[in-house]
DNA sequence: GCATTAACAGCCG
DNA sequence: CGGCTGTTAATGC
């Protein structure tokens, strides 16, 4: 169980609950570490917590038939994911990787069917939340060729800086360039190549173990 | 051609 | 010093 205080700090749709159901979210809710390189659940699992990332870097993945892994999405700190599977209390369609080492937030379903049914805050939190996946989802569908790694770069750190999905961000990120490239599905080298070309077009400024956003849309909808 | 792996020197904290 | 960055060379799809 974690506290008002601490609910109010690692969940930002908290602000939209009234008094008694941010009581029920806290009671519900717990905090769990993963080491660098751990996995916090595979595909197929029955795992059925909702989660949010309250420190570190998540990589959403799976492999494919012909055995390479494949990157789905990176979650930060700040980012709540997982609605999809508990609402269907289905197995996880994904692997879940701790890139650094991390703290989740893990909500029991138990809770989350709770506010589900009786808070209308939570259900406006959870329709933006769906409706900017569908938005994200949509624009990959409309380029149907492939993109060029510093197009694949470009989109992955829109995405994470997503102020709707994250809203507290800021236009800083955190991150390494070896850290990118395993969300984005590139080579740290290539990763290397495409944030100078993005830099030269002052979409972003790189710096030491971190970036920082200049043009969130163009860097959102960048093609090569 | 473009991207990947491997290897390495240099830089930053 | 350890981790991260920027580059180059060799290899693969």
């Amino acid at each position: 169980m974690i506290t008002a205080e601490r609910l109010r700090e690692i969940a930002f749709w908290s602000a939209e609950l009234t008094e008694e159901e941010i009581e029920r979210a806290r009671r519900g809710m717990t905090e769990k570490a993963f080491a660098k390189g751990a996995y916090i659940c595979h595909k197929g699992d029955k795992f059925d917590p909702w989660l949010g990332v309250v420190s570190g870097l998540v990589r959403l993945g799976t492999v494919s038939q012909k055995g390479k892994s494949v990157t789905l999405a990176g979650m930060r700190a700040g980012g709540w994911f997982g609605e999809g599977s508990v609402l269907k209390k289905e197995a996880r369609q994904y692997d879940l990787v701790a890139l650094r080492d991390a703290k989740l937030a893990l909500m029991a379903s138990a809770t989350f069917f709770w506010l589900f049914e009786n808070s209308a805050g939570f259900n406006r939190f959870l329709v933006t939340q769906f409706n900017e996946r569908i938005g994200q989802f949509i624009a990959l569908v409309e380029f149907d060729r492939s993109l060029d790694a510093t197009a694949k770069v470009a989109r992955n750190i829109a995405w994470l800086c997503n102020p709707v999905l994250v809203p507290r961000a800021g236009n800083h990120l955190d991150i390494t360039q070896e850290e990118i490239g395993l969300i984005s599905g590139v080579s740290r080298q290539a990763v290397n190549a495409a944030l100078q070309t993005l830099e030269q077009k002052k979409l972003l400024r790189v710096g030491h173990g971190g970036i920082a956003i200049l043009d969130l849309d163009k860097l959102s909808h960048y093609e090569d």
